[in-house]
DNA sequence: TTTTCACCGATTGTATACAATTGGCTTCGC
DNA sequence: GCGAAGCCAATTGTATACAATCGGTGAAAA
């Protein structure tokens, strides 16, 4: 019951960092040999650790065929937000119902981190860090709801993160970013819970809105390549 | 690409099966060797399967020490149904924007069975058959959101399921669930999805408080087993 | 009597070999 | 030229053996 970790789980979160991080592309075969030729041990943890990954819907597996890292399209990417704004609106609702004085503080000290953390990139990101440096995972810690948290941190972030990285940057305006965090636990620190939820759903719809911009971008310029390719026949 | 299983996964889906239905009790631990000696073939395939109802939140595995059925305190019940209530409410909503007329014809000829089924138990049991059989099931269907879907049917209600098995029954009183299930069904066709949502939400909470009723007064009972067993110390 | 420590058998994690299945390639027929 | 059928190597699923870890038990110490 130490820190020490199984193969498998080693490789698992080895593998879900480069799906996520966009090193092992979507639509890619994750070939069971391979991995173990990249990642040492034998086939048994490397099956494992793809079986973890589908659990996570990180990759899919069809039996005697093999794994593929998920690819998802822009209807599919919707699903997901609508499910996403749905339970992190309500955990910001439970939030502002919820988190204790000093924890607000805590998320209120961030916000001032992440502030000036945009500051010295001179306003051209904002980028969030993973785990307890991330506003949203801190909202979710905030519900008091384990099996919330489970089902957004350990299910929904992966691909909404992978994502995020596919797209390059996770927000166009950090400094807008911010100030909307900002709104928000101001909310939560008011105990406004209505509110909070109210500012967590425009929130997330506006970064689904992006999302959205920048997948249809992406399959234009797509498109056009494509075009020019099939132009000789 | 047939429906032949593996056998891992008929394993997995038999033991489910089992823990839902409460014929490996919560706490029970998972011996792969026993599995092995009850459901043939190796080791391997039975890990395969313990790993997928890990991931199912059917039992806890510890690394080198084994798994274990899952058992929920009624806090951790209250978590689920929290975020039950959040979803299927959203999926009740959805349903009245997005289910076809013909669909809905459907579940209301589904309601209608039900009914007869009542009348023929003479008003003793209201019990959801799974798959297309069961109401709540149609609606999370009629919300053509594959996520949402995937969350609440594949992961929440099999430990929903298992917790309405321990309690004997699905419903105390058959004729007013299904009253709620023809109200909830009117609101969908009207196209009202707000009183749809309401009326899911209320049912869900209804649902919610009737287990925490009863999970009380399997407290009660086992506290009072206990201590008259320790009398005599 | 209670607590602590050491040992070891049982169980789980991994390595290796064998069995089963599929996708891709080639050939044949229309 | 296209579609269908057959073949087979590569890959995945499972079986077996070995390695690693932990929980339970018994003995010793306080």
């Amino acid at each position: 019951m130490s820190v020490a970790q199984t193969l498998s789980e080693k490789v698992f979160s080895e593998l879900a960092t480069a799906i996520v991080r966009g090193e092992i592309a979507p639509g890619e075969k994750l070939s069971e040999q391979a991995l173990v030729d990249r990642y040492g041990g034998s086939r048994a943890p490397i099956r494992e650790a793809i079986h973890k990954l589908e659990a996570r819907n990180l990759v899919i597996r069809v039996p005697h065929a093999g794994a593929r890292v998920v690819s998802l399209s822009l209807s599919e990417l919707r699903d997901i937000y609508e499910v996403r704004l749905e339970l992190e609106s309500m955990a910001c609702r439970l939030a502002a119902q919820r988190m204790s004085d000093e924890e607000i503080q805590g998320l209120q000290h961030l916000l001032q981190e992440h502030a000036r953390s945009i500051e010295a990139d001179q306003g051209m990101s904002y980028y969030q860090k993973s785990g307890n440096l991330d506003f949203h995972y801190r909202i979710i810690e905030g519900s008091k709801n384990h099996r919330l948290h489970q089902m957004l941190c350990g299910d929904l972030y992966h691909i909404i993160r992978m994502y995020r990285y596919r797209t390059s940057t996770s927000s166009e305006r950090p400094q807008l970013a911010l100030k909307e965090h900002q709104r928000i636990v101001e909310a939560i620190a008011a105990r406004d819970s209505e509110l909070a939820e109210l500012l967590m759903r425009r929130h997330i719809q506006a970064s689904l809105t992006n999302l959205e911009t920048r997948m249809t971008q992406e399959s234009l310029l797509s498109q056009s390549t494509h075009t020019s390719e099939e132009n000789p026949s």
